[in-house]
DNA sequence: ATTAGACTGATTTCGTATTTGAGTCGAAGG
DNA sequence: CCTTCGACTCAAATACGAAATCAGTCTAAT
């Protein structure tokens, strides 16, 4: 790696740092600048924007969550307890990066289309996971009601499904039996 | 009926009508009287305060809903079938309803505590249908996995999932196959 | 090529003056 | 009495202008 990857990853990790404290709204490119021990027009210097910096310490947390969360799911066979492994991690998982729930939430004022964009970036990492389950579970005829041409909608469904369950029941979501009640209900039905 | 609950209705008619047009903040309580064609102190000898009209008149439009609904699936005898129909109107009636889906997506600024009471109402309303589907199913030993002890949660989970694709997938409600896709999922499983 | 410090202008914040509107009251018509 | 009203109050919302903040630029110095 050079010099000049060296101190991007620098400024992002500095980033990430005051961002998990302060989120987007509060903190300032001088803060960022200070907690890498550099002047706030060297930020410039590597980066375009306040949003270019935001959108690339989101990607890296987001990259951290699904390599864990890849690496327990790898584990099992079953595309049907994958799902639901999937989805009573991503619950928790969401919740506890504190830089991305507000995110999920809708907490974030100001630049709408900024962080509808990052938003859309997480949905669509999400659906791209829970699209190669189902089609896992297609192929092994594990998922019987769903059908091939169905495969795009159900994921956007179900990753729907999960992020509304993240807005609407978030105060409950310690509650285990209620995930476990989640998961079966969508894999096995009533 | 006596005449004061007929002032009381023209009331709450003029309430609902402007209610309608303009939501609950940016109403007055003038705005109600001149409808009714009354003073607006004439108001506050038939009701206590602008919440509790507010609250009447949700409250029929509620109880509206739940006639129509009610009238719909009482048709139906599978209460898998019965379920299906049961998301799928409450998902397209809901929105449907001006007055009460502001509510849903949490558009109301300012008292929260009382938001959160007719909120409260509201769910608590679908929740007992729900349940009241489920148990049935549960008797005719058509859902499978359910078991007695979780109808309480489950029917929770499952006006947790209506809510959150209300506030989540709300602009793509339209789309009758993934409206498909949700009922079947619950009802049916992967 | 890299960094910094001073600068700019658009946006936010803040303090204050003004208006709005829910709820009260006393009076008056029926 | 029962019902209705217009005038009143006071807390909260709004409008607005001044002051501060901060993303982003520019220039100059290594």
């Amino acid at each position: 790696m050079n010099k000049d990857d060296e101190i991007k990853k620098a400024i992002l990790l500095a980033a990430k740092h005051v961002f998990q404290k302060w989120g987007l709204n509060k903190t300032t490119m001088e803060d960022i600048a200070h907690d890498a021990g550099k002047g706030k027009s060297t930020l410039y210097y590597y980066y375009k924007s306040k949003e270019e910096i935001f959108e690339a310490a989101t990607n890296e947390e987001l990259n951290n969550i699904a390599i864990r969360v890849r690496a327990i799911i790898e584990q099992i066979k079953s595309p049907k307890e994958k799902l639901k492994r999937y989805i009573a991690i991503t619950l928790t998982e969401i919740k506890k990066t504190t830089s991305i729930y507000p995110l999920v939430k809708g907490e974030i004022k100001g630049n709408t289309k900024f962080i509808d964009k990052i938003r859309k970036q997480l949905d669509n990492r999400e659906e791209a996971i829970v699209k190669e389950i189902l089609k896992q579970g297609i192929n092994s005829n594990e998922f019987n009601f769903l059908k091939e041409e169905q495969l795009d909608k159900a994921a956007n469904v179900i990753v729907g499904i999960i992020r509304g369950l993240e807005l609407y029941l978030f105060l409950e979501m310690d509650d285990e039996e209620k995930i476990d009640i989640i998961t079966s209900l969508i894999t096995e039905g009533l």
